[in-house]
DNA sequence: CCATGAATAGACCGGTCGATCTACTGGACC
DNA sequence: GGTCCAGTAGATCGACCGGTCTATTCATGG
Protein backbone atom coordinates (compact mmCIF):
# COMPACT_ATOMS: atom_id res chain seq x y z
CA UNK A 1 0.00 0.00 0.00
CA UNK A 2 3.22 2.21 -0.77
CA UNK A 3 0.41 4.04 -3.29
CA UNK A 4 -2.72 6.12 -2.84
CA UNK A 5 -2.70 9.36 -3.34
CA UNK A 6 -0.78 10.27 -0.12
CA UNK A 7 -2.25 13.43 0.26
CA UNK A 8 0.53 15.34 -1.94
CA UNK A 9 4.07 16.57 -0.23
CA UNK A 10 4.71 19.63 1.02
CA UNK A 11 6.34 20.83 -2.30
CA UNK A 12 2.96 20.01 -4.19
CA UNK A 13 1.06 21.40 -1.48
CA UNK A 14 3.61 24.70 -1.45
CA UNK A 15 3.34 24.91 -5.32
CA UNK A 16 -0.65 24.84 -5.23
CA UNK A 17 -1.19 27.11 -3.33
CA UNK A 18 1.71 29.71 -4.32
CA UNK A 19 0.30 29.33 -8.09
CA UNK A 20 -3.24 30.56 -6.67
CA UNK A 21 -2.22 33.34 -4.62
CA UNK A 22 0.60 34.35 -6.48
CA UNK A 23 -2.16 35.28 -8.71
CA UNK A 24 -4.92 36.15 -7.30
CA UNK A 25 -2.71 38.87 -4.72
CA UNK A 26 0.21 38.94 -7.40
CA UNK A 27 3.71 38.19 -6.76
CA UNK A 28 4.45 40.43 -4.04
CA UNK A 29 2.53 38.18 -1.93
CA UNK A 30 4.66 37.34 1.57
CA UNK A 31 5.76 33.77 2.49
CA UNK A 32 4.00 33.63 5.39
CA UNK A 33 0.53 33.63 3.62
CA UNK A 34 1.69 30.54 1.46
CA UNK A 35 3.11 28.43 3.72
CA UNK A 36 -0.07 28.78 5.88
CA UNK A 37 -2.24 28.32 3.04
CA UNK A 38 -0.15 25.38 2.12
CA UNK A 39 0.35 23.75 5.90
CA UNK A 40 4.40 24.00 4.75
CA UNK A 41 6.83 24.80 7.04
CA UNK A 42 9.34 27.62 6.74
CA UNK A 43 12.11 25.72 6.46
CA UNK A 44 10.48 23.29 3.76
CA UNK A 45 10.61 26.10 1.27
CA UNK A 46 14.23 27.55 1.50
CA UNK A 47 15.13 23.34 1.04
CA UNK A 48 12.98 22.43 -2.07
CA UNK A 49 13.19 26.60 -3.67
CA UNK A 50 15.87 28.00 -2.13
CA UNK A 51 13.71 31.05 -1.67
CA UNK A 52 10.88 32.88 -2.74
CA UNK A 53 12.39 33.83 -5.90
CA UNK A 54 12.87 30.04 -6.48
CA UNK A 55 9.36 29.43 -5.47
CA UNK A 56 7.82 32.25 -8.08
CA UNK A 57 9.90 30.78 -11.08
CA UNK A 58 9.34 26.71 -10.43
CA UNK A 59 5.35 28.12 -9.98
CA UNK A 60 5.43 30.37 -13.18
CA UNK A 61 7.06 27.07 -14.93
CA UNK A 62 4.52 24.87 -13.67
CA UNK A 63 1.54 27.64 -15.19
CA UNK A 64 3.25 27.31 -18.23
CA UNK A 65 3.57 23.78 -18.49
CA UNK A 66 -0.50 23.57 -17.95
CA UNK A 67 -1.66 26.93 -19.82
CA UNK A 68 0.39 25.72 -23.06
CA UNK A 69 -1.05 22.25 -22.43
CA UNK A 70 -4.45 24.07 -22.71
CA UNK A 71 -3.31 25.43 -25.79
CA UNK A 72 -2.23 22.58 -27.18
CA UNK A 73 -5.51 20.14 -26.01
CA UNK A 74 -7.97 23.41 -27.71
CA UNK A 75 -6.65 23.02 -30.66
CA UNK A 76 -6.62 19.37 -30.64
CA UNK A 77 -10.38 19.22 -30.23
CA UNK A 78 -10.97 22.06 -33.19
CA UNK A 79 -9.84 19.17 -35.18
CA UNK A 80 -7.66 19.30 -37.84
CA UNK A 81 -7.94 22.44 -40.11
CA UNK A 82 -5.63 25.09 -38.89
CA UNK A 83 -8.01 27.67 -39.36
CA UNK A 84 -10.31 26.38 -37.08
CA UNK A 85 -7.86 25.00 -34.51
CA UNK A 86 -6.45 28.76 -34.27
CA UNK A 87 -10.04 30.43 -33.99
CA UNK A 88 -11.02 27.81 -31.18
CA UNK A 89 -8.36 29.66 -29.08
CA UNK A 90 -10.31 32.65 -29.50
CA UNK A 91 -13.11 30.84 -28.40
CA UNK A 92 -11.00 29.18 -25.45
CA UNK A 93 -9.77 32.70 -24.43
CA UNK A 94 -13.64 33.91 -24.12
CA UNK A 95 -14.77 31.72 -22.02
CA UNK A 96 -11.23 32.26 -19.56
CA UNK A 97 -11.35 35.99 -19.35
CA UNK A 98 -15.37 35.39 -18.42
CA UNK A 99 -13.89 33.65 -15.36
CA UNK A 100 -15.47 35.64 -12.25
CA UNK A 101 -12.14 35.11 -10.85
CA UNK A 102 -9.99 35.90 -13.76
CA UNK A 103 -7.75 38.70 -13.12
CA UNK A 104 -5.19 39.19 -15.96
CA UNK A 105 -2.56 37.60 -17.46
CA UNK A 106 -0.25 35.81 -14.58
CA UNK A 107 2.95 36.24 -17.00
CA UNK A 108 2.57 39.33 -18.12
CA UNK A 109 1.71 40.38 -14.33
CA UNK A 110 4.46 39.03 -13.38
CA UNK A 111 7.19 40.43 -15.98
CA UNK A 112 5.70 44.04 -14.52
CA UNK A 113 5.66 43.52 -11.36
CA UNK A 114 9.47 42.02 -10.91
CA UNK A 115 11.34 44.83 -11.55
CA UNK A 116 14.69 43.54 -11.42
CA UNK A 117 15.24 41.92 -15.00
CA UNK A 118 17.45 39.21 -13.40
CA UNK A 119 14.80 37.73 -11.93
CA UNK A 120 14.72 33.84 -12.61
CA UNK A 121 11.17 34.32 -13.38
CA UNK A 122 11.58 36.40 -16.69
CA UNK A 123 13.58 33.58 -18.08
CA UNK A 124 10.08 31.78 -17.93
CA UNK A 125 7.81 33.68 -18.79
CA UNK A 126 10.28 34.56 -21.97
CA UNK A 127 10.13 30.78 -22.77
CA UNK A 128 6.81 30.39 -22.63
CA UNK A 129 5.66 33.28 -24.72
CA UNK A 130 8.14 31.67 -27.65
CA UNK A 131 6.13 28.62 -27.10
CA UNK A 132 3.39 29.79 -27.75
CA UNK A 133 4.91 31.62 -30.55
CA UNK A 134 5.99 28.43 -32.20
CA UNK A 135 2.41 27.09 -32.03
CA UNK A 136 0.71 29.71 -33.49
CA UNK A 137 3.09 29.81 -36.44
CA UNK A 138 3.08 26.05 -37.42
CA UNK A 139 -0.47 26.28 -37.76
CA UNK A 140 0.09 29.40 -39.23
CA UNK A 141 2.73 27.27 -41.71
CA UNK A 142 0.10 24.60 -41.99
CA UNK A 143 -2.79 26.96 -43.30
CA UNK A 144 0.04 28.07 -46.08
CA UNK A 145 0.09 32.08 -44.38
CA UNK A 146 3.14 34.00 -46.37
CA UNK A 147 4.01 35.37 -43.35
CA UNK A 148 3.63 32.70 -40.66
CA UNK A 149 6.05 34.08 -38.16
CA UNK A 150 4.81 37.60 -38.76
CA UNK A 151 1.45 36.36 -37.98
CA UNK A 152 2.30 34.81 -35.21
CA UNK A 153 3.46 38.00 -33.75
CA UNK A 154 0.08 39.84 -34.72
CA UNK A 155 -1.62 36.56 -33.06
CA UNK A 156 0.00 36.67 -29.80
CA UNK A 157 -0.36 40.22 -29.71
CA UNK A 158 -4.03 40.08 -30.30
CA UNK A 159 -3.66 37.43 -27.15
CA UNK A 160 -1.79 39.97 -24.61
CA UNK A 161 -4.34 42.72 -25.64
CA UNK A 162 -7.19 39.95 -25.09
CA UNK A 163 -6.11 39.39 -22.06
CA UNK A 164 -5.28 42.58 -20.97
CA UNK A 165 -8.38 44.03 -21.74
CA UNK A 166 -9.76 41.27 -20.20
CA UNK A 167 -8.94 42.68 -17.10
CA UNK A 168 -9.48 45.88 -16.88
CA UNK A 169 -12.78 46.51 -19.82
CA UNK A 170 -14.47 43.35 -18.92
CA UNK A 171 -17.40 44.40 -20.58
CA UNK A 172 -15.69 44.80 -23.71
CA UNK A 173 -15.66 41.44 -24.55
CA UNK A 174 -12.31 41.47 -26.07
CA UNK A 175 -12.22 37.88 -26.97
CA UNK A 176 -14.42 38.37 -29.52
CA UNK A 177 -13.12 41.89 -30.85
CA UNK A 178 -9.87 39.55 -31.07
CA UNK A 179 -11.27 36.56 -33.13
CA UNK A 180 -12.56 38.98 -36.23
CA UNK A 181 -9.40 40.34 -36.16
CA UNK A 182 -7.63 36.71 -35.99
CA UNK A 183 -10.10 36.14 -38.99
CA UNK A 184 -8.38 38.70 -40.95
CA UNK A 185 -5.21 37.31 -40.16
CA UNK A 186 -6.04 34.36 -41.37
CA UNK A 187 -7.78 35.54 -44.06
CA UNK A 188 -4.20 36.46 -45.71
CA UNK A 189 -3.09 32.98 -45.85
CA UNK A 190 -6.26 32.09 -47.17
CA UNK A 191 -5.75 34.87 -50.49
CA UNK B 1 9.71 88.55 -8.13
CA UNK B 2 7.67 86.52 -7.02
CA UNK B 3 7.67 84.77 -10.04
CA UNK B 4 10.51 82.89 -11.18
CA UNK B 5 10.38 79.02 -10.97
CA UNK B 6 11.18 78.99 -7.57
CA UNK B 7 12.05 75.26 -7.72
CA UNK B 8 8.67 73.59 -7.37
CA UNK B 9 7.14 72.99 -4.33
CA UNK B 10 7.15 69.53 -2.52
CA UNK B 11 3.77 68.15 -3.98
CA UNK B 12 5.56 68.83 -7.60
CA UNK B 13 8.05 67.44 -6.70
CA UNK B 14 7.29 64.34 -4.36
CA UNK B 15 4.79 63.88 -7.34
CA UNK B 16 7.70 63.93 -10.45
CA UNK B 17 9.33 61.49 -8.38
CA UNK B 18 6.56 59.23 -7.52
CA UNK B 19 5.80 59.24 -11.26
CA UNK B 20 9.23 58.40 -11.97
CA UNK B 21 9.91 55.46 -9.48
CA UNK B 22 6.56 53.66 -9.21
CA UNK B 23 6.90 52.95 -13.29
CA UNK B 24 10.69 51.90 -12.70
CA UNK B 25 9.91 50.07 -9.67
CA UNK B 26 6.09 49.43 -9.98
CA UNK B 27 3.78 50.72 -8.03
CA UNK B 28 5.15 48.70 -4.68
CA UNK B 29 7.85 51.07 -4.64
CA UNK B 30 8.30 51.49 -0.74
CA UNK B 31 7.67 55.32 0.68
CA UNK B 32 10.97 56.21 1.74
CA UNK B 33 12.83 55.64 -1.80
CA UNK B 34 10.08 58.37 -3.23
CA UNK B 35 10.66 60.73 -0.33
CA UNK B 36 14.29 60.33 -0.41
CA UNK B 37 14.49 61.02 -4.34
CA UNK B 38 12.33 64.26 -4.07
CA UNK B 39 14.05 65.46 -1.04
CA UNK B 40 10.73 66.04 0.70
CA UNK B 41 9.61 65.59 3.97
CA UNK B 42 7.60 62.53 5.46
CA UNK B 43 5.06 64.30 6.73
CA UNK B 44 4.68 67.07 3.56
CA UNK B 45 3.52 63.84 1.74
CA UNK B 46 0.22 62.77 4.39
CA UNK B 47 -0.70 66.76 4.58
CA UNK B 48 -1.13 66.51 0.60
CA UNK B 49 -2.13 63.55 -0.09
CA UNK B 50 -3.00 61.66 3.05
CA UNK B 51 -1.19 58.29 2.56
CA UNK B 52 0.49 55.94 -0.39
CA UNK B 53 -2.92 55.73 -1.95
CA UNK B 54 -3.55 59.05 -2.41
CA UNK B 55 -0.23 60.12 -3.81
CA UNK B 56 -0.56 56.60 -6.09
CA UNK B 57 -3.69 57.47 -7.63
CA UNK B 58 -2.54 61.62 -8.00
CA UNK B 59 0.15 59.89 -9.81
CA UNK B 60 -1.87 57.96 -12.40
CA UNK B 61 -4.12 60.91 -12.62
CA UNK B 62 -1.41 63.19 -13.38
CA UNK B 63 0.03 60.77 -15.85
CA UNK B 64 -3.29 59.75 -17.49
CA UNK B 65 -3.70 63.73 -18.51
CA UNK B 66 -0.35 64.04 -19.78
CA UNK B 67 -0.82 60.58 -21.79
CA UNK B 68 -3.84 61.95 -23.05
CA UNK B 69 -2.31 65.15 -23.66
CA UNK B 70 0.05 63.43 -25.96
CA UNK B 71 -2.81 61.27 -28.10
CA UNK B 72 -4.44 64.72 -28.74
CA UNK B 73 -1.07 65.71 -29.84
CA UNK B 74 -0.36 63.32 -31.81
CA UNK B 75 -3.44 63.35 -33.89
CA UNK B 76 -3.73 67.14 -33.89
CA UNK B 77 -0.15 66.64 -35.68
CA UNK B 78 -1.03 64.31 -38.48
CA UNK B 79 -3.54 66.31 -39.77
CA UNK B 80 -7.30 66.57 -40.51
CA UNK B 81 -7.70 63.02 -41.80
CA UNK B 82 -9.36 60.59 -39.74
CA UNK B 83 -7.37 57.67 -41.11
CA UNK B 84 -4.12 59.59 -40.86
CA UNK B 85 -5.21 60.69 -37.09
CA UNK B 86 -5.80 56.93 -35.99
CA UNK B 87 -2.72 54.86 -37.28
CA UNK B 88 -0.26 57.88 -36.49
CA UNK B 89 -1.08 56.56 -33.01
CA UNK B 90 0.72 52.94 -33.66
CA UNK B 91 3.48 55.12 -35.38
CA UNK B 92 3.65 57.35 -31.89
CA UNK B 93 3.52 53.76 -30.13
CA UNK B 94 6.37 52.54 -32.08
CA UNK B 95 8.39 54.80 -30.55
CA UNK B 96 6.89 54.58 -27.10
CA UNK B 97 8.25 51.01 -26.96
CA UNK B 98 11.54 51.31 -28.77
CA UNK B 99 12.37 53.86 -25.97
CA UNK B 100 15.32 51.99 -23.53
CA UNK B 101 13.74 52.22 -20.47
CA UNK B 102 10.15 51.24 -21.53
CA UNK B 103 8.12 48.59 -19.29
CA UNK B 104 5.13 48.34 -20.53
CA UNK B 105 1.73 50.24 -19.99
CA UNK B 106 1.59 52.20 -16.69
CA UNK B 107 -1.83 51.66 -15.97
CA UNK B 108 -1.75 48.10 -16.57
CA UNK B 109 1.00 47.51 -14.45
CA UNK B 110 -1.43 49.37 -11.56
CA UNK B 111 -4.12 47.40 -12.24
CA UNK B 112 -2.47 44.31 -12.15
CA UNK B 113 0.00 45.12 -8.59
CA UNK B 114 -3.02 46.57 -7.38
CA UNK B 115 -5.21 43.69 -5.86
CA UNK B 116 -7.08 45.54 -3.67
CA UNK B 117 -10.13 46.48 -5.95
CA UNK B 118 -11.64 49.41 -4.42
CA UNK B 119 -7.82 50.88 -4.73
CA UNK B 120 -8.82 54.32 -6.06
CA UNK B 121 -6.21 54.06 -8.10
CA UNK B 122 -8.22 51.71 -10.70
CA UNK B 123 -11.15 54.55 -10.55
CA UNK B 124 -8.40 56.43 -12.36
CA UNK B 125 -6.92 53.81 -14.56
CA UNK B 126 -10.87 53.08 -15.91
CA UNK B 127 -11.39 56.60 -16.84
CA UNK B 128 -8.54 56.83 -18.62
CA UNK B 129 -9.14 54.10 -20.80
CA UNK B 130 -12.77 55.50 -21.18
CA UNK B 131 -11.29 58.98 -22.39
CA UNK B 132 -8.94 56.98 -24.91
CA UNK B 133 -11.84 54.74 -26.04
CA UNK B 134 -14.07 58.28 -26.69
CA UNK B 135 -10.78 59.87 -28.60
CA UNK B 136 -10.57 56.66 -31.08
CA UNK B 137 -14.70 56.19 -31.30
CA UNK B 138 -14.69 59.76 -32.04
CA UNK B 139 -12.31 59.92 -35.05
CA UNK B 140 -13.93 56.50 -36.30
CA UNK B 141 -17.35 58.25 -36.37
CA UNK B 142 -15.84 61.10 -38.42
CA UNK B 143 -14.26 57.95 -40.64
CA UNK B 144 -17.98 56.76 -41.55
CA UNK B 145 -17.26 53.40 -39.60
CA UNK B 146 -20.33 51.54 -39.18
CA UNK B 147 -19.68 50.66 -35.93
CA UNK B 148 -17.10 52.72 -34.37
CA UNK B 149 -17.40 51.39 -30.77
CA UNK B 150 -16.90 48.12 -31.84
CA UNK B 151 -14.19 49.37 -34.04
CA UNK B 152 -12.61 51.58 -30.71
CA UNK B 153 -12.60 48.62 -28.88
CA UNK B 154 -10.48 46.56 -31.22
CA UNK B 155 -8.11 49.71 -31.24
CA UNK B 156 -7.96 49.66 -27.74
CA UNK B 157 -7.05 46.35 -27.85
CA UNK B 158 -4.49 46.79 -30.30
CA UNK B 159 -2.79 49.42 -28.15
CA UNK B 160 -2.50 47.30 -24.93
CA UNK B 161 -1.34 44.28 -26.62
CA UNK B 162 1.34 46.18 -28.36
CA UNK B 163 2.22 48.02 -24.99
CA UNK B 164 2.09 44.27 -23.49
CA UNK B 165 4.18 43.18 -26.12
CA UNK B 166 6.51 45.77 -25.75
CA UNK B 167 7.04 45.13 -22.31
CA UNK B 168 7.66 41.07 -23.34
CA UNK B 169 8.77 40.58 -26.75
CA UNK B 170 10.25 43.73 -27.87
CA UNK B 171 12.14 42.27 -30.42
CA UNK B 172 8.82 41.97 -32.38
CA UNK B 173 8.06 45.40 -33.37
CA UNK B 174 4.40 44.99 -32.05
CA UNK B 175 3.31 48.54 -33.22
CA UNK B 176 4.16 47.51 -36.63
CA UNK B 177 2.56 44.69 -36.28
CA UNK B 178 -0.30 46.44 -34.72
CA UNK B 179 -0.42 48.89 -37.43
CA UNK B 180 -1.01 46.64 -40.05
CA UNK B 181 -4.04 45.58 -38.78
CA UNK B 182 -5.45 48.59 -37.56
CA UNK B 183 -5.72 49.35 -41.05
CA UNK B 184 -7.65 46.60 -41.86
CA UNK B 185 -9.94 48.07 -39.15
CA UNK B 186 -9.96 50.70 -40.48
CA UNK B 187 -10.86 49.63 -44.48
CA UNK B 188 -13.71 48.25 -42.82
CA UNK B 189 -15.34 52.04 -42.03
CA UNK B 190 -13.80 52.98 -45.92
CA UNK B 191 -15.61 50.24 -47.82
C1' DC C 1 8.37 92.73 15.39
C1' DC C 2 5.99 89.11 15.66
C1' DA C 3 2.42 85.74 14.37
C1' DT C 4 1.23 82.43 10.94
C1' DG C 5 1.58 78.42 8.34
C1' DA C 6 3.98 75.47 5.16
C1' DA C 7 7.78 72.62 5.01
C1' DT C 8 11.62 70.17 7.06
C1' DA C 9 14.18 66.68 9.89
C1' DG C 10 13.86 62.72 12.07
C1' DA C 11 12.54 59.84 16.02
C1' DC C 12 9.25 56.43 16.74
C1' DC C 13 5.29 53.05 16.32
C1' DG C 14 3.57 48.26 15.38
C1' DG C 15 3.69 45.22 11.84
C1' DT C 16 5.59 42.52 8.08
C1' DC C 17 9.20 41.26 4.98
C1' DG C 18 12.49 37.32 3.42
C1' DA C 19 15.72 34.46 5.44
C1' DT C 20 18.33 31.63 8.94
C1' DC C 21 18.47 28.82 12.73
C1' DT C 22 17.60 25.20 16.46
C1' DA C 23 14.85 21.59 18.27
C1' DC C 24 11.69 18.12 17.58
C1' DT C 25 8.62 14.54 15.25
C1' DG C 26 7.64 10.47 12.70
C1' DG C 27 8.15 7.10 9.44
C1' DA C 28 11.17 4.28 6.28
C1' DC C 29 14.98 1.37 5.79
C1' DC C 30 18.78 -1.77 7.21
C1' DG D 1 16.57 -1.43 17.74
C1' DG D 2 18.97 2.01 15.75
C1' DT D 3 19.88 5.23 12.01
C1' DC D 4 18.59 8.44 8.95
C1' DC D 5 16.23 12.19 7.05
C1' DA D 6 12.39 14.87 5.22
C1' DG D 7 9.28 17.55 7.35
C1' DT D 8 7.30 20.43 11.22
C1' DA D 9 7.13 24.13 14.56
C1' DG D 10 8.55 28.23 15.83
C1' DA D 11 12.01 31.59 17.69
C1' DT D 12 14.86 34.98 15.88
C1' DC D 13 17.29 38.15 12.74
C1' DG D 14 17.95 42.71 10.42
C1' DA D 15 15.66 45.36 7.20
C1' DC D 16 11.88 47.68 5.62
C1' DC D 17 6.89 48.76 5.50
C1' DG D 18 3.23 52.68 5.94
C1' DG D 19 1.95 55.88 9.24
C1' DT D 20 2.09 59.16 13.36
C1' DC D 21 4.41 62.17 16.06
C1' DT D 22 7.27 66.30 18.03
C1' DA D 23 10.32 69.81 17.31
C1' DT D 24 12.41 73.04 14.29
C1' DT D 25 13.25 76.08 10.33
C1' DC D 26 11.96 79.81 7.51
C1' DA D 27 9.66 82.98 4.49
C1' DT D 28 5.67 85.74 4.45
C1' DG D 29 2.44 89.33 5.68
C1' DG D 30 -0.09 91.99 9.23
Amino acid sequence: MTSRATTAGPRERLLEAAKRLTYTRGVGVGIDALLSASNVARRSLYEHFGGKDGLIAEVLRLAAEEDEATYRRTMRAAGGNPRDRLLAVFDALAKVVARPDFRGCRYLAADLALADPDHPGHAVTREYRQRVHHLLERELAALGHPRPDLAADQLLLLIDGTLAAGATRPDSRPAASARLLAEQILDAGAA
